[in-house]
RNA sequence: GGCAGGUUGCCCGAGUGGCCAAUGGGAGCGGACUGUAAAUCCGUCGCGAAAGCUUCGAAGGUUCAAAUCCUUCACCUGCCA
């Protein structure tokens, strides 16, 4: 099928509250060949091809959109030729909506120098690429050409290069994939970063010319769309060239990737959105909790994704209006009201704290499925409030108030 | 009745003269988690803010020093009658 069975259209621009700012947020629709996606959206993962712990139906209930899986993982298991077998990812897991695939380019990361040390989105000091490099449990190498991995399931070797990622992308079949990237860390030297830099923007030319080779060789498939990644760490020169370099290229969106400093995440964004293209949408890359998710928005960014709240659920973390309470603690033990009151979500409308308090001390696995149905619910509704908020004109006043009440991590 | 072994902090279980308020698990309590190597990880876990105090079945004893050695008692477990 054709390019033109994917599109984005905006439908109401967001007005900066600081009239010297260029105009970036907007809420607007994505279309697929399996469905629109009414952005601002949160986009739940489920790596490897099943949130974990939640049916796809119930993702459907609680008004998950679309959902994003991962291509390394799925390449190794089950491997993506059996996922296009099935039909692709969608069909795969049963899940009829829009679906998202991403290239692996974040495992480099989280498989290589990042493992466990370097994802903590704070500020740090910037140390030797060596000290990085040295790591000795990592998994993954980079080279110019590629990156080699080991993997984390039985230690064979596999290589993945611009070209192979978009080889297993086109595989698992999903409407949107990512170019294949590097992604750093806060700790790289700027000289590495800017080296990173080019190879990432190298790798993303390559991608576009495999993906159009696929593309015509599997026109019997729906159309896949590809989004390049932004990159350039903490520097506004480098964000801005990364954006103006992929901008220019015939991508039919971004995402925004990269270690991020929390407190920098809405400048950098900015920097981003600014360079990009505003007819096609930019997918923020790994961000999900609430204030991030407003200040994503706020600076242009129309997808999410993040394992944030099924994760943090699958630990008894639940999100409150209040912030984010772990509902294990001994307080909630004979607590009877309902899970969050006022939640219109499946788990609030029919358990209690207690129970689930419970569920989590009786290591249920009840306890992981209710809980992520809650904290996703909780926030693919904030991300359509905010949308909504963006479509009635009063994006600023409902952050006003609903950041008025949420305290970081704190119920 | 005889022989042998055992009794350790909420539970299981190391420790057999000083480095022991006592290894390890579990439970409990608390925290973390942002393109998922995560149903994971970290901290705490006798009392006390601290100095210090009270613990290793019970009582007594040996020793500068005992959960660790000796005596008696109380339970428990095997094997033999």
């Amino acid at each position: 099928m054709a390019k033109s069975d994917f599109g984005f259209k905006v439908k109401s621009e967001l007005q900066p509250q600081n009239s010297d700012l260029k105009p970036v947020g907007r809420a607007g629709v994505i279309t697929t060949p399996h469905g629109q996606i009414q952005t601002p959206a949160f986009i739940p993962v489920g790596t490897k091809a099943t949130v974990k712990s939640v049916l796809p139906e119930s993702m459907k209930d609680l008004g998950a959109q679309a959902l994003l899986a991962n291509a390394y993982h799925l390449y190794l298991q089950p491997g993506s030729k059996i996922v296009d077998q099935a039909g692709g990812v969608g069909k795969f897991m049963n899940w009829q909506g829009p679906t998202f695939t991403d290239s692996g380019g974040f495992q480099v990361l989280s498989l290589g120098v990042g493992f466990k040390k370097v994802l903590a989105m704070e500020s740090v000091t910037v140390q030797s690429d060596d000290v990085i490099a040295d790591s000795k449990e990592r998994l993954a190498h980079v080279d110019d050409d590629g990156v080699t991995f080991k993997s984390h399931l039985d230690g064979t070797m596999h290589r993945f290069t611009p070209e192979f990622s978009m080889e297993v992308q086109h595989e698992l079949g999903a409407d949107i994939m990512f170019a294949f990237d590097e992604c750093t860390t806060l700790l790289n030297t700027r000289e590495y970063q800017e080296k990173s830099l080019e190879r990432t923007r190298l790798w993303a030319l390559r991608c576009i010319t495999a993906h159009q080779q696929l593309t015509a060789q599997r026109s019997h498939r729906p159309y896949q769309a590809l989004f390049g990644v932004i990159q350039g760490a903490q520097y506004e020169d480098l964000r801005r060239k990364a954006a103006t370099d992929l901008g220019a290229m015939d991508f039919d969106g971004y995402g925004i990737g990269g270690a991020l400093d929390k407190d920098e995440l809405g400048t950098i964004v900015r920097w981003v959105t600014e360079e990009l293209p505003a007819d096609r949408p930019r997918h923020l890359l790994g961000i999900g909790e609430p204030e991030d998710i407003f200040v994503g928005v706020e600076n242009g960014a129309d997808t999410f994704d993040c394992v944030s709240a099924s994760r943090v659920a699958r630990n008894a973390a639940v999100y409150f209006p209040t912030g984010r309470v772990n509902i294990s603690n001994a307080k909630y033990r004979n607590s009877f009201e309902q899970l969050v009151p006022g939640c219109a979500c499946y788990t609030c409308s029919n358990y209690t704290q207690a129970y689930l308090h419970h569920l989590v001390h009786a290591k249920e696995m009840a306890a992981s499925t209710l809980l992520t149905i809650h904290n996703e619910y909780f926030i693919v509704n904030l991300v359509d409030r905010i949308r909504q908020s963006i479509l009635d004109g009063n994006f600023y006043e409902f952050k006003a108030e609903f950041l008025g009440q949420y305290n970081y991590r704190r119920g």
